[in-house]
DNA sequence: AAATCATTGGAAAACAATATCAAACGTGAG
DNA sequence: CTCACGTTTGATATTGTTTTCCAATGATTT
């Protein structure tokens, strides 16, 4: 496990009083495995591949947990089930534009987005905390393929 | 129901080979009887409050009928059911700040958020349709009052 | 070792949303 | 008007996600 995320996770643990165990270092490690968005029963079956003793109910009180420290986000795809992304610690802010022919995500970085949340917070009276654009768009290549479909791309700067 | 309303709906409704009925209509007032967000079952509370045998189903298959003809959107709170926005029909575009103290709900409207959405979907590769920016931020007023909570305000210009 | 408290897995519950289906309804043809 | 047909409905069941409950287990402190 990366130290800048192990010291966070310590840190938010001992300020409640809890405890590290084999199952939430066994998720944590699985979260950041791979930097793709997923759901919760996405990550079970990927923590089960490790360790099919790990329960549901852990998997979800460990991700609520890995909110909490700020290790994972929620972050809004349109779609029903909560989605998290592992993929924001230590980089630049990205936001996401999600394709309505094929379902593609692309996450994309623009210092013009993180500016403008500044300034229309401020207008209104509030304190900048955190935003999020999500662009939905066309590509125009309708079922091009059945693969890309919920995967995830990044955008060249 | 208003005249656009009826329209848009009924084209709807012909292009698909559905009918006019009493409980799609009682249904569709009621949307546009106030211009709060709402979710399905909130809906269903108004809706019952007028005709008390419209039955659950029905109300959530009219709310996707009219999402698919442009009668309402999704928006994005960062709560867990699906809401609905009312109030963009004939309207400016505008975006959600939602507050991270009290809930309540900003809308606003700023001319650059739709430059940059279609500044950065083009610069993608992608041909814009929709975009959404939700800002969440602080008040600094922590629970300032109950009455606050979920309630949606409309940001001067 | 005992007391205390956090943690766990599994089951059950809560919840939103969708699917199923028989009965009721509306419409157009004759 | 009546019939035949397809649409619509309400009620219920079902699905799928997420949360809660609880007894058993495990870790820590004294």
């Amino acid at each position: 496990m990366d130290a800048q995320i192990a010291e966070r996770l310590n840190n938010h643990l001992a300020s409640k009083g809890l405890r590290r165990t084999r199952q939430r270092e066994v998720i944590v490690d699985t979260v950041f495995s791979s930097d793709e968005h997923f759901n919760a029963e996405e990550l079970l079956d990927r923590v089960r591949a490790v360790d099919r003793t790990v329960s549901r109910a852990t998997v979800y009180r460990t991700l609520t947990l890995m909110v909490e420290c700020g290790l994972l986000r929620h972050v809004d795809l349109g779609r029903e089930q909560t989605y998290y992304d592992p993929n924001f610690l230590d980089k630049p802010q990205h936001n996401h534009l999600i394709c309505i022919d094929c379902d593609r995500v692309v996450e994309f970085e623009d210092e013009h987005v993180a500016l403008l949340n500044d300034c229309i917070t401020r207008r209104l009276g509030f304190r900048p905390q955190m935003q999020s654009m999500r662009i939905e768009a066309h590509c125009d290549e309708l079922g091009r393929n059945g693969t890309c479909r919920f995967k995830t791309e990044r955008a060249a700067r």
